[in-house]
DNA sequence: TATCGCGCAATGCTTCTGCAATGTTGGGGG
DNA sequence: CCCCCAACATTGCAGAAGCATTGCGCGATA
C-alpha cells in the first residue's frame, strides 16, 4: 500500500509518516500543494492524506485538479477547521473523508483503512500459494499455519509477487511496491531483498519459488 | 473502464449497468456463461462482475478458464450464498474479490475501485495467437497460461512478428525491432535469435510457427 | 545500548548474445 | 535436369552483462 502525504508541518509529517510505516505502507511526503501535484501525476497511490493549510495555498484545490486528470485516489482531509460548512466544501470538492485536527491516531487509521476497504474486522483478504497464506489485513504471513515474520521490504517483495503469482512483476514495478520516492536507492537492494526473502521461503519450505527472469523482472510460483 | 457484467437476472443487471454507467464505465453485459466466455474472449476488460448461479453452470468454472487462456482481469464475484467455504473456494479458483447478496451499491463501486486501483491488475494489451498470450505492458508470454521465459531479444523478435501475425515481416524491420538503430550488428544475430525461438515455441507447442522467405524476411503463422 | 533492518558494495556465478563455422535449402542458370 | 551459389538454419563458444549472495556498518527501534 502506498500512500501520499501531504502535510507542511515537519513534526507532524515525520510522526506519520513513522506510524503508517509500522502497518507496511510506503508514504512519499510531500510539503506543499505544489510538490503534492507532481508526487500525485506521476505516481500511483491507494491513498491521499490532504492537509489543508499548505504555504502554496488551500490543500483542497488539489481533489479537483487530480480528479480532473482522471485519478480517483481516495482522499483523506486532515484540517484544523472542523466547522459542517468546512466539510461540505471538501466532500463537494471530491474529498472522501473528512477529520478535523487534533486526532487521534487511531482514528485516522480506521478512516483510511474504511477507504482502502480493509476493515479489520471484516473478512479479510488472503492470497493464498504453494503453503503460503499471506491476510492482507492483518499483514501476517503464514506457513502451513505457521507464522512467518518477514521484514518489512520483504513482506512488500512478497505481496508485489503473490499479487500476480505465477505471472510476471516488472522490476520497475516491483520498486515501485517496495520504495517511497524519498528513498534513494542506488544500488540493488531489490536483488538483495528477494535472495534474503529467497531464504526465508525456503527454510519455510514454503513450496513457492521466487525466479528471475533478466531484464524483466520476477516471478513467483508455486512447486509441488 | 470497460466492465463485463454477467448476471442472468434481467432486472438486477439493468440495474446494476446504469449505475455503472454513471460512473463513467463502459459495461458489456452477459446473460449466461456461454456467453461471457465469448465476451471476455474478445474483448479486453479492466474487471468482470461475475454472478455465480447462471442458466447453464456456476459462475465460478468461467475464472480457471479464462485464466488458462493468460487473461489476469480481476474478477469480483457476486453470490447468494456467503459462507467462509464459499469464499476461500471463490479466491482459490483465481477470483480476486468476493461479495455477498444482497449488497450496497456503494460497496460494489467500492471494491470495484479497490480491484482497478491495484497496480497490478492495470489492463495491459494482450496479443494472441495460437495457444500463445503476450501481455505487452507485462513483458511476459503465456502459452495455455503457463509462462513461457525468453530473455530480451527473443522477447522482442517475438513482439514484432505477434504485432503482425500471418503477414509478412520485412528483415529490415525485424532488424529495428530487434537491435534498435544503436547497436551496429554485423552478423547473422537476428537468425540466431530466429532460430532459438523457434525452439522453445516447438518445446512449449505453442501452436505457432515462424516461416522464413527467402530474400524478403519473417512471419508468424498460427497451425492447428 | 543491544538488536534488527536495510542499503551498499565486492564477489562469484548464470545466462544471454554476438559471432563464426558448418549444415541445409531452394532457385536460377548452364 | 542438375549443379552451384546465395540465403537461411543451427550450434558451440567466449566475452559481457545482469543477477545472486554475503558480510559489513550505519541508523533506526525498543
Amino acid at each position: 500500500m502506498r500512500i501520499l502525504l501531504v502535510e507542511d508541518e515537519p513534526e507532524l509529517a515525520s510522526a506519520l509518516k513513522t506510524a503508517l510505516r509500522r502497518y507496511d505502507m510506503v508514504v512519499d511526503h510531500a510539503a506543499s500543494l505544489l510538490e503534492a501535484g507532481d508526487f500525485a501525476a506521476s505516481e500511483n497511490y491507494d491513498a491521499i492524506l490532504l492537509d489543508r493549510q499548505l504555504p502554496d495555498g488551500d490543500g483542497l484545490t488539489l481533489v479537483p485538479k487530480i480528479r480532473a486528470r482522471g485519478n480517483a485516489t481516495p482522499v483523506l482531509v486532515l484540517t484544523a477547521r472542523s466547522d459542517t460548512s468546512d466539510k461540505v466544501d471538501g466532500l463537494d470538492m471530491g474529498a472522501d473523508d473528512y477529520l478535523a485536527k487534533p486526532f487521534a491516531f487511531e482514528e485516522l487509521l480506521a478512516r483510511l483503512r474504511a477507504l482502502l476497504r480493509r476493515p479489520a474486522n471484516v473478512q479479510t483478504q488472503v492470497i493464498r500459494a504453494g503453503d503460503l497464506a499471506f491476510d492482507l489485513g492483518h499483514r501476517e504471513v503464514l506457513v502451513r499455519g505457521e507464522p512467518l515474520t518477514l521484514p518489512r521490504r520483504e513482506l512488500l517483495v512478497l505481496e508485489a509477487l503473490l499479487r500476480r503469482t505465477g505471472r510476471m512483476v516488472q522490476r520497475s514495478s516491483l520498486m515501485e511496491a517496495v520504495f517511497g520516492l524519498d528513498d534513494e536507492i542506488q544500488s540493488n537492494a531489490l536483488d538483495t531483498h528477494v535472495s534474503r526473502l529467497r531464504r526465508k521461503l525456503a527454510e519455510a519450505d514454503a513450496k513457492v519459488e521466487i525466479n528471475g527472469v533478466r531484464g524483466v523482472g520476477y516471478l513467483l510460483r508455486e512447486i509441488s
